[in-house]
DNA sequence: CCAAGATCCTACAACGATGCAAACGGACAT
DNA sequence: ATGTCCGTTTGCATCGTTGTAGGATCTTGG
């Protein structure tokens, strides 16, 4: 088994008591008596207990991350920089999947196996209005995702409404007047979806172009496959449009190869636009005009928000919200006008 | 404070320990009281405190994944899929970035965050042969990667020498007799770049074909940027070529893009083929001829294996090395012969 | 009606660490 | 020589749980 620290102090001839301070950096202890002891903790390998020492302060040193799948690669690249941003701060990350199913982030909401850490950072995708109650937790929480609702959270996002007027006006500078959507999600409430819906209307009203139901399309995951099966419905739909704005990067980059199965040329016949700017996006055939939402942002001031929250347990620290900046990154697929 | 057992029994009017055994199911257990406790745990919302049950239990209910980057979407997915399997099994996992790094892997070997789980799977990139010692650990670990030497692990893999043998006659069989290679790694003793070499070597030999190192291009990690940089390698080696083989799919895709924007057709000109099977190979234009290393085989035998061990912790048993069978997605990059 | 054996419940000691307060010993002033 | 003070070390309680052992209560058979 691996030493205690009643081993060190056996060995090193002290109480185990003073092993622990000289673990903590008190202050008050003989250069002698430490010597000693750091002997002893080297020649037993001692590490601490981080259970133990959990228990007894009850901190735990970890934080919780839930996406829906890291196979979607927007939140394996967003995990990647919260797990990154973590370590910064010695904390640890332990990853959840929900599939974005609403039971599922419910019943995150209320596992035990949460305890196991300090707080939890949620990107929720499938709860719904009534669902907010289940939000008052009593561990500290920092949501992903579009802020809809009072709600006594705290809340990191991109600016999901201004990038989609911004991007659905970039593609109308450019000379496109039919623009086609793919991600709509109808019922979703703290998804993304809604919102960037409501940004693509506003460019169209902005601009005098009517709002077509019939180039948009649904995807509740957001898949290249969903994507894909979206941009079918579209040309099977047999609605006009001379481009694509898909609300993240592999639906539109599922949407993309259709496009080109169906012999049409990107972006001479239709214009492609994603949001996410994946690394990915970069490399596709033609690549990938996109909108980079700031991700590493988002994951970095998520965790320094819940490092706030956590650090003031008990203390009432009114709810924030704080929204990332985007950019436009113009690449093949829609080029400027 | 969350409430705790004493204050669930207090309630109940019974002594803790009996709340304890009603949680654990211990079976002689008066129906009345049963029920009595169990209207104290709801009217309370008792949980468990995980910690303090770890503690006495010596068991976290937690395992780690190390991985490279989750950036890299086959980690990204394979984490998926540990994630997943852990869940089944009611484990929590945390996941761990080493960047590929050979001293970040050292140092999480020795780490004491890792005495929070109860054992590490371990994707290990950057470590040499000097380094084997320091996989004699003191906690259940299981390696995912190429075997190359003895030492005292468990090990889950794909058949690495196999799959590129069998992809590179695959490619000779549909003609092609010039195969360049991207995504060798001189001094790798753990990763797969060595094996994956060594099969496309072997296929070489037995059909004939001089192997010519102008067209092995190196990688050390596999993003798309770097099949992209190998590829203008290669085409500025001005050695000629009729395939390439990307030791990853990220690197196939990368060196795609390049061969394209190169003016190539792909397949016409140079046929492309990689390993993994991503969701995006199926999506990119041509779609990428692939090999799948039953990743989600992988990701389920590790969980299951470390699990065997941490069941067994003490007892001895011997290492075991565990092979997932593989299987060529035939797609457009590399149509067969 | 009592002893024996189930059945049900409780007391106490861990697990390995930290916080608090008190004990120790030497230096110094009185 | 005694008391005070400070630097240094220690003992004890504690975090919330489970394991072990044994006490209390209830059945049951003779």
């Amino acid at each position: 088994m691996a030493a205690t620290l009643h081993d060190v102090a056996d060995l090193a001839g002290v109480s185990f008591k003073t092993v622990s301070n000289v673990i903590n950096g008190y202050p008050h202890i003989r250069p002698a008596t430490r010597e000693k002891v750091e002997r002893a903790i080297a020649e037993l390998g001692y590490q601490p207990n981080l259970t133990a020492r959990s228990l007894r302060s009850g901190r735990t040193g970890a934080i919780a991350l839930a996406v829906p799948e890291l196979n979607l690669s927007y939140f394996a690249e967003l995990a990647g920089f919260v797990i990154a941003a973590a370590e910064r701060s010695d904390l640890v990350t332990l990853v959840e999947q929900t599939g974005g199913d609403r039971d599922r982030e419910l019943a995150l909401l209320q596992s035990p196996r949460l305890r196991m850490t300090d707080g939890l950072i949620l990107s929720p995708l499938g709860m719904r209005q009534e669902d907010v109650d289940a939000l008052e937790v009593p561990f500290p929480l920092v949501l992903l995702g579009e802020p809809v609702f009072d709600w006594p959270n705290d809340h990191v996002s991109m600016r999901n409404v201004e990038a989609t007027r911004a991007g659905t006006e970039y593609l109308i500078a450019s000379g496109r007047r039919r623009i086609a959507v793919i991600g709509e999600h109808e019922e979703e409430v703290f998804g993304s979806a809604r919102s960037r819906l409501r940004g693509y209307r506003e460019a169209l009203e902005a601009n005098g172009i009517e709002y077509d139901e019939r180039i948009v399309a649904g995807a509740t995951l957001w898949h290249r496959a969903d994507g894909a099966r979206a941009m079918h419905e579209l040309l099977e739909g047999g609605a006009p449009f001379d481009a694509v704005f898909g609300f993240n990067d592999t639906l539109a980059l599922g949407a993309m190869r259709v496009l080109q199965e169906a012999g049409l040329r990107v972006p001479g016949d239709v214009a492609v636009l994603g949001i996410d700017d994946l690394d990915e996006a970069a490399y596709s055939i033609p690549s990938l005009t996109t909108i980079d939402p700031g991700r590493e942002w988002i994951a970095r001031t998520a965790v320094e928000t819940l490092l706030e929250r956590i650090a003031r347990r008990g203390k009432d620290l009114p709810p924030r919200t704080k929204l990332a900046d985007f950019r436009i990154i113009e690449r093949e697929s829609a080029p400027p006008g």
